[in-house]
DNA sequence: AGACAAATAACATATTCATGTGAAGCCGAA
DNA sequence: TTCGGCTTCACATGAATATGTTATTTGTCT
């Protein structure tokens, strides 16, 4: 039996939802409150649900908060967010929070018990769509590097010293070369990465910039 | 109508998905070919398929350095993993390399057709086992902020100047205090960050440890 | 064969950094 | 009020870095 609670503060869909679940028979649901303070207070005294839907747009404490929040406390509980909001932004935060899950409103009752029989399983319940902007936050990162750049691969086995802290004398022996060498080859990468410190290459680096 | 192409170097599981997927009416599969190689070569010289099914352990070149070519020189096509590898670092690599989508070769004919009309419908076609990994990436990375290195907002001032890449002289002049103050508060900075260098203090920061 | 980029190396010098030592003023906690 | 932490500043010195100049070797492209 699976224990569900629901933070959801249209009254109409909290008490839909939560019918719904109750009367299936792998499933109790007899926490629905309207906030995540609500929810806080309940957990302080109760016994613990496996998995929470979670409203973001919510009275007092947002969704995203509450996940945090919720999650600290209790690592062990799941959440599934369940919401209108279908931008980047709030499905990236939800998962970052420690999210587990994602739903818009849309979903059928049927769906939110096979998404919970997913998690439950495993898995990670989201619609294509929502799964299709999750991906593209992998795809994005690639602003503009560098094309002047092109450092040769010694050079960026010297950056790779630089990043690790290393001093020349230590570049110079990790690649087994003098320190000489070291030197003539960082004046070829501050030209080209038109720098003059240690510190701002490492910086460059750092953020993918080379 | 939709073009696919597919990259699998198992002659039957090859034979097997072209016959069904080409039977559907609303999908043509005329290219199927064991290789990165030989895909690439079929694209030079004929129209382009919207949709790649690719496996990622292929002769030659492995399907997801395939990724990253055929998405370079083709971007409009769309590319679904379909492979054994359920490995965070396989299916991760893959969406990084530009995949749309990642499918376990346990999966049906029929889910995979769904999978490609899923796709051409703007989502991201995975199972919920595989989407539960994706977003695992996204709540792991907080590794440990050194406790220990509470920083005083004047101590954190000095440390962006140096991300900065400004000199000492700089960030004096930028908090308008003296070059022996910068050397103060750097020498109480490397005390609590265990560090002796503004490499490794610049190296820290960005990668959020402090 | 000649041009050229890349890797190697040496020598020199001015600047910057890392570190030791010491100290004054301020402020909040014990 | 005494103690400790934070901020400020000074003087000093050896180590490391930044930059200039020059040169040999090797491999690639033409």
């Amino acid at each position: 039996m699976i224990e569900i609670g629901i933070v959801e503060d249209n009254v109409k869909i909290r008490n839909l939802i939560q019918r719904y679940l109750d009367m299936q028979e792998t499933m109790s649901c007899k926490v629905a409150v309207d906030s995540v303070e609500e929810m806080l207070e309940h957990l302080e005294n109760n016994s613990t649900p496996g998995v929470l839907l979670m409203d973001i747009q919510l009275p007092g404490m947002s969704g995203i908060e509450g996940i945090e929040l919720i999650k600290k406390k209790y690592p062990e509980i799941e959440i599934i967010m369940l919401t209108i909001y279908h931008d980047s932004h709030k499905i990236f935060d939800s998962l970052v929070a420690g999210a587990s899950g994602y739903l818009l409103k849309h979903t059928s009752l049927p769906e939110i018990k096979e998404s919970i029989e997913t998690l439950m399983d495993g898995g990670a319940p989201m619609s294509p769509q929502i799964a299709r902007k999750v991906i593209q936050h992998f795809n994005k990162p690639e602003p503009q590097k560098n094309p002047e750049s092109n450092l040769t691969s010694r050079e960026q086995d010297i950056v790779n010293g630089l990043v690790d802290g290393l001093s020349y004398k230590l570049i110079a022996d990790r690649f087994d070369i003098s320190i000489d060498t070291v030197r003539a080859h960082i004046r070829n990468i501050y030209k080209k990465l038109h720098v003059n410190s240690k510190a701002e290459v490492i910086a460059k680096s750092l953020r993918g910039e080379i």
